[in-house]
DNA sequence: CCTCTTCCTTAGACTGTCCATGTATGCAAA
DNA sequence: TTTGCATACATGGACAGTCTAAGGAAGAGG
C-alpha cells in the first residue's frame, strides 16, 4: 500500500465495496478514487488491487464488463452485485465492531 | 482468535503491547485480560499469541524471565522494553492514522 | 487416581499483501 | 515519426501473520 502505511489484511475489499457503492468503475479508477477520498493516504498497489477483485469476482460479489473509457481505452468496469453490498453491510458492521473493541483496549485506563 | 471476528494482522502485536503496558504478566495471562479488557469479545488463539511473544522478544519489544504464579506454576512472565514501549506509541499512532482514513472512506458521501 | 485447569510449544495450512515485472495502446510533443 | 508519458490490466513469487490442530507437563481437588 502506501508510503509505510500498510493496510490491514482484509480492509481493502471492504474499501473497494464501499467504493464501488458510490457507482461502477474499473481497476484503474478505482485506485484513484480511493487516492481521493483518503487525501492520498491510500495508494492502492496494483498486485493488490486486482487479486482483490478477481476474489471478489469469483465470490460473486462484483461483476463486470470490458467497456471503453472516456479516454478511449479498453478498461473492465465492476459493480456490486445484490451479494456485494450484503458483503459490504457485513464487512462494515464487523469493521466498525472490532475497531470498537481495539479502541477500548487501547484507551482502557 | 474469536467467534468469527478475526483480528487484522498485525494488531496483535499491538494490542499485547498495550495490556503490557499496564504491567507484567505471563502469555495466559495476557489472553485472560485481553479478554476481560475487550469484554469477552476477544479469544485470543494460543496458536497466534507465543509466535506474536516470540516475535516481539526477538525484536527487543518485549523481555522476560520464569517465575512462578500464585497458582504455583511455573509462567513466563513479559514486559515492555522501552524498544517496546516507542513501538507501541508508533502502533497506536499508525492505527489511529489508518482508521480514520477507513473511516473517511466508510463515510464519505 | 483421575480429571480439570493452568500454562507453554510448535508444525503446517492458508490468506492476503507487497514487490517486481510485463504487456498494450492512445495521445501529445519533439 | 518516433519518443515518451499516462492509462489500464495481469501475474509470479516472496513474505508476514493468523488459524487449526495437536501435544506436553504439572499443580489442585475430588
Amino acid at each position: 500500500m502506501a508510503d509505510k502505511s500498510e493496510l490491514f489484511p482484509g480492509t481493502l475489499d471492504m474499501l473497494i465495496l464501499r467504493v464501488l457503492s458510490r457507482g461502477e468503475l474499473h481497476g484503474w479508477g478505482i485506485t484513484n478514487k480511493l487516492e481521493q477520498l483518503s487525501k492520498s493516504a491510500l495508494q492502492v498497489d496494483e498486485g493488490s488491487l486486482y487479486p482483490s477483485l478477481y476474489r471478489m469476482e469469483d465470490k460473486g460479489w462484483i461483476e463486470a464488463d470490458w467497456r471503453m473509457t472516456e479516454n478511449n481505452r479498453r478498461a473492465k468496469y465492476y459493480r456490486l452485485t445484490r451479494a456485494g453490498r450484503k458483503q459490504l453491510e457485513a464487512e462494515q458492521a464487523q469493521w466498525d465492531r472490532m475497531s470498537a473493541i481495539i479502541a477500548l483496549v487501547l484507551h482502557s485506563a
